[in-house]
DNA sequence: CTGAAAGCGCTAACAG
DNA sequence: CTGTTAGCGCTTTCAG
């Protein structure tokens, strides 16, 4: 049907009889054109099919399309949720995401970030790991782009943040374990460098231990997935700890928690009460419904993308910072003591 | 520290003292440039931390960076495990991923095809709603971009098409329900006009009512979704149909039932038994755990990919298929009769 | 209001 | 082997 790949702005000057400037005037609705040809213009590109190349735009404008969202794995439902309500907001905007998984590997992590860079995305939201070395901060600084985190607090620094209240969650899970009477629990921490992760069982652990009553946390670290809360919990039933709860860093880790112990032949609530983090959709409907801490994940990614988006293609727009607020979700995996 | 934005090849060879041309032989490592210079060239590269502008490559080279991910919402678990599998396949060929969520809109996913198109992506993957219009068919067609579908049967055509044997599947089920005695069997279908979906139920219904003997499928269309589920779940109580099993057509509708049985005081399976389909990671740790048909989603993910790979910013690459097994995942959500 | 020309950063002929 | 030139498709001066 048509003999060319894609029609240009020169298809359509040449078929109208006028200059390719007037024809990208014409069509980007600049001011400037005589309504008449503006028409004609508009006409021609129409019948042709005419299709702008943003990238070509780009290029001249110095402007982007994309952005980048580099997390460490989409199948957390977490992530999906959170990914969901960055590329609602970008959309909105006129804008695309590229998605980048990058394991909690910092070498993944940085190969992707420079390769965000090489396709000159308008900026790039990071939450797949904690902590940057000293030398990655000054590469992601120097590369000029916008950059929101979603995984660590607050700091004074060229990055926006946003993120929930995380010690207060863990702080939450500890007040409300206490108050059932647990005196033993076993935390399910995560990996020992993911922000978020510690910040809650640091804020559980300050809570809990306040008390000097006699309070006991075990804290194991581990990998932040189903299989991850499956095999710290193992590790913990093997090693005949002595725990009545669990407070799990995360949901998805709660989960797996649940699949060990429910191998182990333990029940919910009856031996072990269970606090995960995060509700994502499924804490409601697992076996028993998860008592959890709610926070809320769309609006985190949404907001984290509006930060994002406001700095994209400019500079000197100085950072800027949210903490979402958090709450306990009371189910059935907890029981009094 | 620098002065402007970003390096390009005309400072390096300013700095170098050659001409563009030749830093772009020596940097691409093109044969033809004498060792020595192209050793100085690197250097020099190096040192002023260059990096290639791949946006502007592209628009000279005509080919583009990306491909794009059109999928109906990152949300369901079984988009999350295919969208993994088809980055991980993309990034090994370093191409990146453009993540679009179309909620099942066949507008907003034509609006995300063109924006796509606009933005120059090799190709685009699209799983997002079943049947295209045919002036829809002859629009993809003619923007000239490869396309790999993943949610409708192998057709003479220009797509190509990855998907798992979904009326087998269907069958499977069916066949494990009439096994266990079941005669009567609401089938939670999804939307009507969905390829996947309806293909499953259409190869329940045939296998189940093939033998003769009274029996029963009450089939019920609704949403896609965890919500979804439930509602039709819902109206099936309401309207007091009698049944004694429920074949949901994909795992995440199956989850919305199990919280409307629950809420109803039907226990699952000594009052209902239910079956489900995808086998995502959840199946197994819901209460009680699910039975389901398993399909490789992420090798489903990772094939089209590859498959898309192939044709990217190529053209005239014949369309390829490929159909991926699927089998029984028996848990404890069925009972006999 | 419109055309001509320059140029975004890069690659790809074509000469030398 | 290397430099010169042209041009990808588009926007944006700058003249007229």
């Amino acid at each position: 049907l048509q003999p060319k790949w894609s029609v240009t702005l020169n298809d359509i000057a040449r078929e109208a009889g006028v200059n390719v400037s007037t024809v990208s005037r014409a069509l980007n609705m600049r001011n400037g054109v005589r309504k008449e040809v503006r028409d004609k213009v508009q006409a021609v590109a129409k019948r042709l099919g005419y299709r702008p190349n943003l990238i070509a735009r780009g290029l001249v404008t110095g402007r982007s399309h994309s952005l980048g969202l580099l997390i460490s794995d989409i199948r957390n439902p977490f992530f999906a949720e959170l990914v969901r309500g960055a590329e609602d907001a970008a959309h909105a905007s006129g804008y695309h995401v590229l998605l980048c998984n990058s394991d909690m590997d910092p070498a993944k992590q940085m190969e992707y970030f420079w390769s965000l860079i090489n396709n000159h995305v308008g900026g790039i939201l990071i939450s797949s790991i904690a902590i940057f070395e000293r030398h990655e901060v000054d590469q992601i600084v120097g590369a000029g782009v916008p950059v929101v985190l979603l995984n660590r607090p607050k700091k004074p620094g060229p990055f926006s943040t946003v993120l929930s209240d995380n010690p207060k969650g863990g702080a939450i899970a500890a007040e409300h374990l206490a108050q059932l009477g647990h005196r033993n629990v076993a935390v399910l921490a995560g990996p020992r460098r993911h922000g978020n992760l510690n910040d809650r069982v640091n804020g559980f652990l300050r809570a809990f231990q306040s008390k000097q009553d006699g309070r006991n946390a075990l804290v194991v670290p581990g990998v932040n997935t189903f299989a991850g809360g499956y095999e710290m919990t193992r590790k913990l039933i093997a090693r005949k700890a002595e725990f009545t709860a669990i407070f799990a860093a995360s949901d998805i880790i709660a989960f797996g928690a649940i699949r060990a112990l429910n191998e182990a032949g333990l029940r919910i609530p009856d031996n072990i009460s269970l606090v995960g983090f995060d509700d994502v959709e499924m804490a409601a409907i697992v076996h028993p419904p998860l008592t959890t801490i709610q926070q809320p994940k769309y609006e985190i990614g949404a907001a984290a993308m509006e930060i994002l988006l406001k700095q994209a293609d400019k500079k000197d727009v100085p950072a800027e910072h949210r903490i979402f607020d958090v709450k306990l979700i009371e189910r059935e995996s907890c029981r009094k003591l």
